[in-house]
DNA sequence: CAGTGAGCGAGCTTCCGCTTGACTT
């Protein structure tokens, strides 16, 4: 009886059920071997080599160490599930580069003569079987190019990590992708601290047709009304930009000039508005609408998604592909039908691209599996209720009619100022029935009937200051979406690279935000400093393309490493600087020093050691005298908690030993030497 | 003489990506 292996149990028992008693359905549970993590996963006959800790052998083409990290009894159980079906083996991991990588580990470790690598794109009954008809030998490009990646890792980071420890003290770390991720959030962080906010004034007025609608000033003799767009990040006047610039004597003389006064509408524009339902879920694009819809973090995301996946409700929960299966299509068209009638289904189901050049596409969009169960039909409560109705709706949506409507921009004239207003009317809600993700413009209304020429008084004239904003912090979800539009990271890792932030308190959440705490800016502009290829965004983009080359049997990977090693990284961390860095504070007048992983604020009047809360954003002209002198206290909204999320959830996580909380990790580095616990290498094999 | 504490030295920390339970409190 022959043998399917594939990555998931959960897919495995699925497969079994297409397949009947003809097969046997084994799962592997991911990567079977890896470089070894520890000391522990050293085999005795490597312990003396100089090179065995990195578990790789530059020296020897870059041979790299591979150790068995299968959980325990997987590896004995397929060993013998491969001898019961006399070899007669078919590999199904994941088509993409690592399940490539994953089918040749495994071909080894089973002893495979002749592995038969198979691939489908979709979990259905016709799609494997047309995939077992079709066996391949294992692409060995692929599994270099892997290899490659796997490689280059490793040396990054355990190549630029031991400067950390030298130049900044304590566990520190430092890699491809989560130095790279910690750049983007200092860089907003450095922005936001030099920031320098402008003023402007918002002139609006009611006007007096039936009903009234709301208007608001443009510009005065023609020359536009200053607004928030009109100022650069450093608070001046952006170059070449004319316009008028008010203060509070002029603006009352302004709303005085109008209050009473006619207007006429001088113009009536409307242009029809088209819009399209959003594409169904990816991993990213999940994390981003349930923070912001349903106000969860990603590791409380990521559980109830886990949790609905293994209860077969929806469809695997990591993936960059937005596509739907052909089967998924007629049950998201058969949902509209019944819910909203056939007038509801645009005439050809819609499929959707991703726009992600990184994207590897190996499993379907994010969607309900089975049945399609309408939400109430579940049984489920809580946040698992939530994360699916926003996954049915959104699924079905994207398969219902577009949202049609008109956009209506009105301008009037009192004397000398124009003054404009929009509304927007829907003809027809199509998808919006069901699905919502539209933000309300704050002067978006509903207009009444208006012709060009007619006149109606102005009342109500208000003039407000208002002050332009620093660009935003991201959410843990937009954060997840940055590193999917940089190409750092994959959709199996944006929750754990986040995770790993955290827990080095290089980042901290404060009201549902991301903070780049002291230590992190610390580490990120250091390495800045020291080794900017690493902290870039493009080395993963170029390192995608070399991967490609080596896949095409383009480029080899002796080369490729030679390259980005040897020439490139190895010299730049030789020649980085490992002492204590001091970096000045972006906005203040102000430089941090680091010692042992501790932050000191030093100014012209002082220094003093950082308390463990205080966060950048913190330091101002109060708060910096009364660290100084000893005296600052946290205010209650800076209390540092790691979520706003239901505290029942979030304790049990705390205790758990794999994982990782800012709390936990800031007691032990407060003693550095005690051995702090890391996720992840416990359930290791030795 | 026993207990304490300062000072010293050795050993350790670390990556990314693929998958889920098995631990303890």
């Amino acid at each position: 009886m022959p043998l399917l292996i594939v990555e998931s149990p959960k897919k495995a028992k699925q497969i079994a059920s297409y397949l009947g008693r003809d097969w046997t359905v084994k799962a592997c549970f991911g990567h079977v071997r890896d470089l070894p993590a520890t000391k522990a996963d050293i085999p005795e006959k490597y312990r003396d080599q100089a090179w065995a800790r990195l578990g790789i052998n530059v020296d020897a083409g870059y041979a790299p160490l591979y150790v068995s990290r299968a959980r325990t009894g997987v590896l004995t159980d397929l060993r013998a599930a491969t001898k019961a079906a006399g070899g007669d083996v078919y590999l199904a991991s994941d088509p993409d580069r690592e399940g490539e990588s994953i089918a040749w580990h495994l071909s080894v470790v089973l002893g495979l003569k002749d592995a038969r690598r198979v691939t489908y794109q979709e979990v259905t009954k016709t799609a494997i079987q047309k995939a077992l008809q079709n066996p391949r030998p294992i692409n060995l490009a692929l599994v270099a190019a892997q290899e490659s990646r796997r490689i280059l890792d490793r040396l990054a980071g355990y190549g630029v990590s031991p400067l950390l420890w030298d130049a900044i003290g304590g566990p520190q770390s430092a890699g491809r992708v989560q130095s790279a991720a910690l750049m983007l959030l200092a860089q907003r962080e450095q922005s936001r601290l030099s920031f320098i906010p402008s003023a402007y004034w918002r002139v609006t007025a009611s006007v007096g047709t039936t009903p009234p609608f709301q208007a608001s000033v443009q510009a005065i003799r023609s020359l536009p009304l200053a607004t928030a767009a009109s100022f650069t990040a450093q608070g001046q006047l952006k170059e070449g930009v004319e316009v008028a610039q008010l203060d509070a004597q002029k603006a009352e003389g302004l709303r005085g000039y109008l209050e009473g006064r006619d207007a006429e509408i001088t113009s009536i524009e409307v242009s029809p508005i088209t819009r399209r339902p959003p594409p169904p879920f990816t991993t990213s694009s999940l994390q981003q609408a349930a923070g912001a819809r349903l106000h969860l973090g990603v590791e409380t995301v990521t559980r109830a998604a886990q949790s609905l996946y293994e209860q077969g409700l929806i469809t695997y929960i990591r993936t960059d592909s937005p596509a739907l299966s052909d089967e998924a299509l007629q049950l998201a068209r058969a949902a509209v039908a019944e819910r909203f009638g056939e007038d509801a289904l645009p005439p050809n189901p819609r499929q959707y691209a991703t726009r992600n050049a990184n994207a590897q596409e190996a499993h379907e969009a994010i969607r309900p599996a089975g049945a399609f169960l309408a939400p109430e039909a579940t049984g489920l409560n809580g946040d698992e209720l939530a994360l699916y109705t926003l996954i049915y709706t959104r699924t079905v949506a994207s398969q219902m009619q577009d949202a049609l409507g008109e956009k209506t921009t009105i301008t009037l004239q009192a004397g000398v100022v124009t003054l404009g207003a929009t509304g927007t009317r829907l003809t027809q809600r199509g998808f919006t029935a069901l699905y919502d993700d539209d933000q309300k413009d704050e002067d978006d209304q509903a207009l009444p009937a208006l012709t060009t020429g007619q006149r109606a008084p102005l009342s109500k004239v208000k003039a407000e200051e208002k002050k332009s904003s620093a660009p935003a912090r991201f959410s843990e979800g937009s954060f997840v979406q940055l590193m999917e539009k940089a190409g750092i990271g994959r959709p199996s890792t944006y929750a754990s690279t986040l995770k790993t932030l955290l827990g080095r308190n290089y980042v901290a959440i404060r009201a549902r935000k991301l903070h780049v705490t002291p230590l992190g800016l610390c580490v990120a502009l250091y390495l800045l400093q020291q080794l900017p290829q690493l902290v870039d965004a493009r080395f993963t983009a170029q390192m995608e393309q070399d991967l490609d080359a080596i896949a095409n049997g383009e480029l080899k990977r002796l080369d490729y490493l030679d390259r980005v090693w040897r020439d490139a990284l190895k010299p730049a961390i030789a020649g980085a600087q490992r002492t204590s860095p001091r970096i000045k504070v972006p906005g203040r007048e102000a430089v941090f020093e680091v010692r042992d992983g501790q932050v000191t604020l030093r100014t012209a009047d002082g220094a003093a050691l950082l308390p463990a809360e205080l966060l950048p954003e913190d330091l101002d002209e109060r708060s910096i005298p009364a660290l100084l002198a000893g005296t600052w206290k946290p205010s209650v909204k800076s209390t540092r908690r790691t979520d706003g999320e239901t505290a029942p959830s979030a304790a049990p996580a705390a205790k758990r030993k794999s994982s990782i909380t800012p709390r936990k990790k800031r007691e032990s580095t407060a003693s550095p030497r005690k051995k702090a616990s890391t996720s992840g290498t416990s359930r290791r094999k030795a």
